[in-house]
DNA sequence: TTACTAAAGCAAATATAATTGCTTTACGAC
DNA sequence: GTCGTAAAGCAATTATATTTGCTTTAGTAA
């Protein structure tokens, strides 16, 4: 399995090899490649194939690990409008653009097919939940009605994710649907 | 790629073999096997590693199939209670006792890892869609207010998968809690 | 600088997976 | 029954993946 950090020379050489990796995965992924092996990775990293079964236990684990660190990559701004229905409108957008995109989407794939460990390990819902905490602390400080921050992940981030991995369609309207629905819970 | 049916002579030695391979795979999935392939597969079955080879292009494609075929099994009884508030609570208890033992946690994410064409030929939503569908049509019938189909996928079956699929925890009162949510649009 | 050493590269050896041509089995149509 | 054929089994071959021991490179601490 191994992990990203906590290796005892960061510094030069292998930290470059292992950025080299990691770029070839997500190019390969972007790419849309079906089968992604360890020589094909190896050849596009332009790193010898030994270091990748030194360091991995198998592709999986490698893909796993790329995926987790791309998706928990910071990033994605808190919208401010002013208004909480505007706020969760405009970030149910934000996160609609961002998981439709394909290589997103293999990403979110590959994470989930995991094991319990490393998809718990992933902290973009974590993320999430901290963003909507924000939105929802600045509403009630407007003195605004606002639903539960569990609302706002169960009722709208939720199914926007569950749509990406189970290959249903989502878009605009889709999310500004979902967050009708929750504000129909607070009033 | 391949599928199940179609075969010109579905009689008896192809049916059978391709049962085995079909129990196998369950067994190896159930076990949690980690890498799972077709010479493992083949053993367990007691048949030929080039039935498998010739009849899947890879071990994927053919754990998506078992995976797909497990999960749409018809089965799950549609609750009727007298009224909708129960009748969900109920449902919403069958599908996590469902999908959180462990072995249809791996077919969902086996399936879910897939490429979008498999992801979409499953019919697991569907047929909860029929459910929610026949729970609503029983209550519009008692003069009961209810809320949408839609409304119930979105906010309750959506949030248990979702839950399930990133390994967040999901218990009876997550379930209850939901219910009580989807609830709260309607009045 | 220098010495030490973790980690990368290389190449040969091994193991496992995948393919292929041919043989055998046993449905299913007659 | 018997015949034709789809699909399974077998075995030899080829291709890939994985492991391993050793060499080289280059961070890091002194």
């Amino acid at each position: 399995m191994s992990s990203v950090a906590a290796s005892t020379r960061p510094g030069g050489r292998s930290a470059r090899v292992l950025n080299a990796i990691y770029t070839a995965v997500g190019e390969l992924v972007g790419e849309g490649t079906e089968r992604i092996t360890f020589s094909l990775i190896a050849e596009r990293a332009g790193v010898n194939p030994t270091t990748l079964y030194r360091r991995w236990d198998d592709v999986d684990a490698l893909l796993e690990e790329v995926a987790v660190a791309a998706l928990t990559r910071e990033g994605d701004p808190i919208p401010d409008t002013g208004a909480l229905e505007t706020d969760l409108t405009e970030w149910a957008l934000i996160i609609t653009e961002d998981i439709t995109r394909p290589h997103r989407t293999r990403y979110l794939r590959a994470m989930v097919a995991a094991r319990d460990e490393i998809v718990s390990s992933c902290s973009v819902m974590e993320r999430r939940r901290e963003q909507a905490a924000e939105m929802v602390r600045r509403a009630s400080g407007r003195g605004q009605e606002a639903p539960t921050v569990g609302q706002i992940l169960d009722h709208i981030v939720a199914p926007l994710y569950h749509h990406v991995v189970f290959a249903l369609p989502v878009d605009e309207d889709y999310a500004r649907l979902l967050v009708r629905d929750v504000l129909l819970m607070v009033r």
